[in-house]
DNA sequence: GTCTATATAATGATAGAC
DNA sequence: GTCTATCATTATATAGAC
């Protein structure tokens, strides 16, 4: 009855169109918030054509959610391999992450949203795609680091990645509450979040003695 | 025409029963996901009593969410004297804020809820009070042991208080889908958690040559 | 593919009895 | 304080013309 909802061939401009919008208000607002009619309106057409195109709302959010994680899973691949120290790769690695995040707000947004609603349903594995794919070069790299005795032998891999992860999400996350505080200046200079993130984690992370421990 | 909705005093049983119903279905759900009737139906009392204690939804829900912020921001006073080293108090503080996160899981939800919630609305500077108070005292236990030379100086105190704060909201709410991935064993040990990111921030923070570095 | 018109159910909220 | 009954509105979803 409908076109290919679940196909990843390239969507109908009009399809896209709806696909926009719905991503646009989802963000925002979250599943129960936004209205059919609402995502017809913002996408210039009428409240039948989406059902023309998605079987139902829950359908819809899903493609939406799809595209989200698709996006958000790229641009990290050149870095993996790069030359350098274990600590300078982490660095760029966790700043590509974080450029990623902000690049793509409204995507990031609706997979932190999942993460909050209990309720099985749709998701909770989606997001677990999405940081998991992160998560998992994060631990790779630290433990090779380990291995190469550029960092310390005694701290689980996992949880340095684990706080890499964090730190940025919860940047994303809070900075829009924080950015009232006073004493909260890196918020709106995410390059030198990055490195003060890092800077304090990799001191922690380096083997004591290594040469280039405050570089 | 309410009894006396914004009024502190100690509410009444069939009031507490409300505040309490939607409190479990507001977290589990979102504002929108909630209908008045499912609050009344677990509440086991009827929609129209709802009305009679609260002018509207959005009156209720932000008692709920009054009250959510009113738990969090106890149970800490007594760490933040203690003897020992900055080390030492930083580390329990953080427990304790993880402690008091789990022990609140509802309110917690609730209020990391708000934060995603862009439209201005209610609650994005309640959720700020909540963060804001745990992180005043982190920033100033930090900028503290700096003048102590417990520290190193070159830190942000700002940013250590920040990624405090975030490692213990993000295990919160990632753990849910964290847990489904390999190579995480401390998600269900809180205390191990506590432990090892505080040793990894630590570490970071401490003046290199401190004596109690790695301890 | 896109529309107008409509069916059907659920929503937030109120009137008024007890 | 608590209820039954009900209103007005909006929601998701469909029928059927173009």
């Amino acid at each position: 009855m409908q076109n290919q909802p679940n196909s990843q061939s390239s969507p109908s401009a009009g399809e896209q169109a709806i696909l926009e919008a719905a991503e646009i208000l989802f963000a925002r607002k979250g599943f129960d918030g936004v209205s059919m009619s609402s995502i017809a309106g913002l996408a210039n057409t009428s409240k039948p054509n989406i059902y023309h195109h998605f079987k139902n709302k829950n359908d819809l959010y899903l493609a939406v959610i799809k595209t989200a994680v698709r996006r958000t899973s790229v641009l990290l691949d050149a870095l993996e391999d790069a030359p350098g120290t274990f600590r300078q790769r982490l660095t760029e690695f966790s700043s590509g992450q974080l450029d990623n995040i902000l690049k793509h707000k409204r995507s990031t947004q609706l997979i932190l949203r999942e993460t909050l609603s209990e309720g099985s349903q749709h998701g909770p594995e989606i997001a677990r795609l999405v940081m998991g794919e992160v998560y998992d070069r994060l631990v790779a790299m630290v433990h090779q680091g380990q291995q190469e005795n550029e960092f310390r032998k005694d701290v689980d891999p996992a949880l340095a990645a684990f706080l890499i992860v964090s730190a940025n999400m919860f940047f994303f996350q809070a900075s829009p509450v924080m950015q009232h505080l006073p004493k909260l200046d890196f918020t709106d200079d995410t390059n030198s979040y990055s490195r003060g993130v890092m800077d304090l984690l990799i001191n922690g992370i380096l083997q004591k003695g290594n040469k280039n421990a405050t570089s």
